[in-house]
DNA sequence: TTGAAAGCGGTACCAC
DNA sequence: GTGGTACCGCTTTCAA
């Protein structure tokens, strides 16, 4: 059964394809009952506008690109879930892409999309990316008037939309946390020292350790790369061996976890001799034993923020570039005392 | 800048547009000298042709459209990226929608999608379609010249391609393997017992125990709702509490973690004097301590087959309606003994 | 109130 | 070797 178009209603009719156009789209130029009896038509034989000819004429597709390292990590998955459904809720279409933490996946992959496929790009920058600091296939396709909006790993040099996690402010308040509930050796994990949000992290878990007064000790804090995460455990054992530690912030869940369990191959009970507060979005956290107490990120909503700042740029409703903020929480459970 | 066409290219060098779009597309008809001029121009100028155009012309997107209950499932998770990743490798986009197990949502998708938009659908079940047995959205599509591949959670009654997880034998061999590692009261945790998988599951579980000769003992099923995950550990604590078990499969990894846990508050050790295995995707499984057994589902392979397959069958290189089944396999890690 | 025709950006057939 | 033109499906302006 071929797809009806407005050709084959204007036979059935007799009539023009302009006439039944503008019977479809409810014209005053048409007489009710002629409008009348092509609607119902339409509907029963189930027409619709065809979408490649509509974006042609349009030139606007409706349909938003999005570019993510993965969506194997819970936080993407949140934030993709929030453009989805903010997308939907305004009648775009979401094509997903990921670019596997790969810059020439990146390249390659705005390139298939800058042919009119999209009307405009969300994107957390690929790993490679960032260390690069290559934002040229970027700042070509807002060249080309297609807009971009960059969340959590944004390009900080480029001139877009931005949606970033509050980073400096979570770790600090975390460490203000920790001090006012006893803790006095706080140490900091981090997995993403290259990237510009574990920067900041580290940044405000310094600021913090300033504020309450604590000196800054700089064996109390440890970089790991993250694809040697099977070693995260025996790297951390001896970490909390040589160190007096009773507190432990790290940049992702992973490294929580490993926290946890090297804890307690060294002898301390968790969290009664150590505490541990992971950035997280959730899925470890809550099953972990205990429970972890976390820096909670909110996916979903970046997601739904960006997806409505794209489609306001979009649709003209808003010119200026703006960076807006998602705050932090601190969500607690049974990590800390 | 607005995006180069044809046009504009046919009008920089006073030829018509036909010699431009042979010049392109390095027709034999077109001199060398034009061609490379051509082609160097376009090439320079970053020409791309317009996707719309291509499309309408073709009826042809090269556009898949996904539409599966969540995202935050790692299983969903692997699945997607198994089909990006092919759908890339063959030239087509991929557009992801969430169904969010509602019934209605995915009605509205197909109805959203089915203007032209995509070519072929992978699809997988939400939980309200499911339970509602109610195909007709997509026998719509499928009458509209749409293919649908389906997987995981597919649609018994309905005559599309299918990808399966090898549910059955993988309960089934389960069994066999804690018997020969001697175990002799097996239980099953099922939190999808209203799902056509759940039930492969249930009756792969039985036939294994015929298969060693262990009496089935329904007092040693239970079956919770997915929603109460909260209370899995309070309901399985009087389940072990009440019961001679000493080994659990579990149809997810959440049951699995709590069964865990509600085996050490009883007063079990895990492996010691309790196995777990769920049917499980990996996340969990490789955080919690001990890691688990798991019998594995290859979700990423299960993403690519469905790619493959709709692809094959949208160029025509397949006609016939298949189901392929992947199995899955036993992963040994620390929850068994 | 209805219809003809141009145009969106391409491709491809047919003339020249 | 190059150009004219119809067509893909739809909207919109202008004329009837």
């Amino acid at each position: 059964m071929k797809k009806l178009t407005i050709k084959d209603i204007a036979k059935q009719f007799s009539v023009s394809i302009s006439t039944v156009s503008k019977a479809l789209n409810d014209s005053y130029e048409i007489s009710e009952a002629t409008k009348e009896k092509i609607q119902k038509y339409a509907k029963e034989n189930n027409y619709k506008p065809n979408f490649n000819a509509l974006s042609l004429k349009n030139r606007s597709t409706k349909t938003i690109g999005i570019i993510i390292p993965t969506m194997l990590k819970y936080f993407f998955a949140q934030v993709f879930k929030g453009i989805e459904k903010a997308a939907l809720e305004r009648g775009y279409k979401v094509i997903a892409c990921i670019s596997n933490e790969s810059y020439n996946k990146e390249v390659e992959i705005i390139e298939m999309l800058s042919n009119g496929s999209i009307d405009g790009f969300i994107i957390s920058l690929a790993k490679e990316t960032e260390l690069k600091q290559n934002f040229k296939h970027f700042q070509n396709a807002i060249d080309n008037d297609t807009p971009i909006v960059m969340f959590d790993r944004v390009a900080q040099t480029l001139n877009c939309d931005k949606i970033i996690t509050d980073d400096f402010n979570g770790a600090q308040n975390t460490v203000e946390y920790l001090y006012k509930t006893g803790h006095k050796n706080i140490a900091f994990v981090s997995t993403m020292s290259d990237f510009h949000i574990g920067k900041q992290r580290f940044l405000g878990y310094k600021k913090g350790l300033e504020n309450v007064g604590i000196k800054f000790n700089e064996n109390l804090v440890i970089n790991i790369l993250e694809r040697d995460y099977k070693k995260y455990e025996s790297i951390l054992i001896p970490f909390l061996q040589n160190n007096k530690i009773d507190s432990i912030i790290t940049t992702g869940e992973s490294a929580a976890v490993a926290s946890m369990k090297a804890g307690i191959k060294t002898g301390k009970e968790v969290p009664k001799d150590l505490s541990v507060i992971p950035f997280s979005n959730g899925i470890l956290a809550r099953h972990s034993s205990p429970k972890m107490t976390t820096i909670s990120q909110h996916g979903e909503l970046m997601g739904e923020t960006a997806a409505k700042i794209l489609i306001d740029k979009l649709e003209k409703k808003n010119k200026d570039t703006i960076t807006k903020v998602i705050t932090t929480d601190l969500v607690i459970r049974d990590s800390t005392k």
